[in-house]
Parts: C-alpha cells; structure tokens; sequence
RNA sequence: GCCCAGAUAGCUCAGUUGGUAGAGCAAAGGACUGAAAAUCCUUGUGUCGGUGGUUCGAUUCCACCUCUGGGCA
C-alpha cells in the first residue's frame, strides 16, 4: 500500500488567525507554507493584501505569493497548476505542504475538482461584451438559453459576469459549456482541511476595524496610487477587491477621505461574510475556533 | 432672546396635493467551474420627535412644546 503524503489545508475568513497558526505550525514542523490568495499573488499588493512584512516572509517563506503583475491575466485555472506543481516539489523535498489563504473558490476547486474547460478568450470575451453593449445582455441570455439550455437555468439573467463566461465556453469550443461538468470528487484521503473562524461579532468588528485603520497608517492609499501609475490603469481587477475598490473610488474622488475607513470596514465584512457561505459548502471540514487547538490537532494528525 | 431649516428604517435621506411609507448603505440568508476579495439573487425592519386641534381619517394641515444645525443679536 503506498502512503500518500499528508497535506494540511488552512482556510477561514479574513481576520480570523489563520497566518497566526500557520506560522506557528511552520515553527513546529518541516513546513512548507503555500498562499492560497486571490490577492496575495500580486506583487505590490502588499498593505491592502495584509501580506506579511518582508522580515516575517524571510523568516517564514510562502509560495505562491508576488508571482504575477497586476496587469497580467490569471485565474483559478492557472492557480490549480501553480499549486499542484508547488504541492508536488514540496512533497519530493520531504516536507509537509501547508496551504493557507481566504480564496474560497481556490480551495473549494483543489478540493472538490474542477473541469477541464476552455481558458477565457480575451479577443472572444471582448467580443461578447461589445455586442451587450449594443444590443443588451437581455439579447445575449436568450441566446444563452437557446444554445446551452443547461447552462442557463443556473445563471441569474442579470449575472453578466457568468453569462458571458457561458457565451465565451460556447464560442470557443462550440459545445455547451454544461456538457464539461464532471467535477469528479477529489476524495484524497491524505488532504486534511481545516477553517479557524473565532466567530462574528462585536471582537471581530473591532479586530478587524483595527486592522483597517492599520492598513491605512502603513500607507495603504499610497500602495493604490504607485500600483496605478506603474501599471497606467485604474481598471485592474486587483483594483475591484476589497478595500482596493474603495481606496480607488476615493484616489477618483468618489468617496470623501473620512468615509473611507468605514468603507473599507464593510468591504472586508463582506468579504468574510462570503467567505463563511463557501466554507460552508466545503465538504470534510474540521472547524476550530481556537489556533492552539488547531495547530495540536494538525500535529497530531501528522504524527500517525 | 429672535429668525430660518430640520426631526421618517441601525445610518444617510426621499416621499405622501390628507387614506399609516421607500431608496442607498448596513444586517440576515443564498448561488457560484479561468476576474472569485469578482459577479449575482432573496429578505425584514418603522409609535413618520412629543402633545393637542381640524377631519370620517393626520406621518402629511394648524398650534404649542422638545431636540439638532445655521444665521442674527
């Protein structure tokens, strides 16, 4: 019987000690710690990102962060590769992977699978947006409903987003995009997946306000106006997550200085908020509210 | 002290030519297959500042009062 070597995955909402824990784990043991993050990919996206400093990453490494330019295309796909390449080296060099990060979707995909679709067009995406443009999205979805029926019962008419995500599947591969859904489960039995969430409530509200006003006092609104003029653009999709869309908002005058922390505090509870419905659906969790009994519950997984 | 403006949802405010009200934000829940920290869907919530008057009926009109902002003294 061939022993498979073990994989601890670290997920939960913002603000809730999940860096905490890892790092005490990578104390502990032979650890290589992998950044599961949407945002963290970055480079430059350091403050808004709540990336550690540059001190911490010395002393404690992680993959999968500052690997791509804000300007440059990426997404879950490349990400899976990225991964399971990184989860793979590490696993030759005798250590244990440690995958730690918010991006929900990132991990539900590495752990309940994701299909082999065709990658975004942008000449096709383009494409599709101009003729919503012209001639409303309402022309598009019923053309969606006509070609890939399937598809479409599953997208809010309203959902640009995905109905163009459909459209582009059927343009470039000529199939319906429902007919790629297999998503067999990735049952790895060596996959030990955890979320630490000390709860909501009125300590998380003034942790992660706290947390905020921080971001700001290190210089965030500088790290948004140095990204937009090295990249020379204000539509970078880095610039639509949160606290990033509202610092821009704010960089263009849409948002008064003293409103922005409260913005800022919004988008991140938001952003918990959505995280927690994920993590609900992520099958095979263990749930932990305190780091300490996360971190001896891992090692003691890892010891048998 | 006088004059003016305001008082409506947790917040900011709209509205009702008199028939007990609605947006945005917040909140709660949910969807999610290459932008995902994205994108989208669903759902509440109210002594309409107080007291009295007119009226079949007042949150709306009138009077007085209280509070808040601004101006004048």
């Amino acid at each position: 019987m061939k022993i498979l070597s073990p994989i601890i995955c670290i997920l939960g909402p913002t603000n809730s000690g999940k860096t905490d824990l890892s790092l005490r784990l990578f104390d502990e043991i032979s650890a290589d710690l992998i950044s599961v993050d949407s945002v963290q990919i970055y480079k430059h996206a350091d403050i808004g990102s709540n990336k550690i400093s540059k001190e911490l990453q010395n002393k404690y490494p992680h993959e999968l962060i500052d690997i791509i330019e804000p300007n440059e295309v990426y997404s879950v796909g490349e990400f899976l590769k990225d991964l399971k390449r990184t989860i793979d080296e590490s696993v030759r060099s005798n250590k244990v992977p440690v995958l730690v990060g918010g991006s929900m979707m990132y991990f539900f995909s590495y752990l309940v699978g994701f299909d082999d679709l065709p990658k975004s067009d942008p000449d096709t995406r383009s494409k599709i947006l101009q003729d919503i443009d012209i001639k409303g999205k309402e022309v598009a979805y019923e053309r969606l409903k006509i070609k890939d029926p399937e598809a479409a019962k599953n997208i809010h008419p309203n959902d640009t987003q995905r109905l163009v995500r459909a459209l582009e599947v059927l343009e470039i591969s000529n199939k319906p995009m429902s007919s790629f859904f297999k998503r067999k489960e990735n049952s790895n039995s060596n996959v030990f997946p955890i979320v630490i969430d000390k709860g909501k409530g009125s300590i998380f509200d003034e942790d992660l306000k706290n947390r905020v006003e921080n971001m700001l006092r290190k210089g965030f609104i500088d790290e948004v106006e140095e990204i937009i003029k090295i990249y020379k653009s204000n539509k970078l999709p880095l610039l639509n997550s949160a606290g990033y869309k509202e610092v821009s908002m704010y960089l263009d005058n849409k948002i008064k200085k003293d409103a922005l922390i409260e913005k800022i505090f919004f988008a991140h509870k938001k952003l918990a908020k959505h995280q927690r419905t994920w993590i609900k659906k992520i099958p095979n969790l263990r749930a932990f509210q305190s780091v300490d009994t996360a971190k001896n519950e891992i090692i003691e997984y890892l010891s048998y």
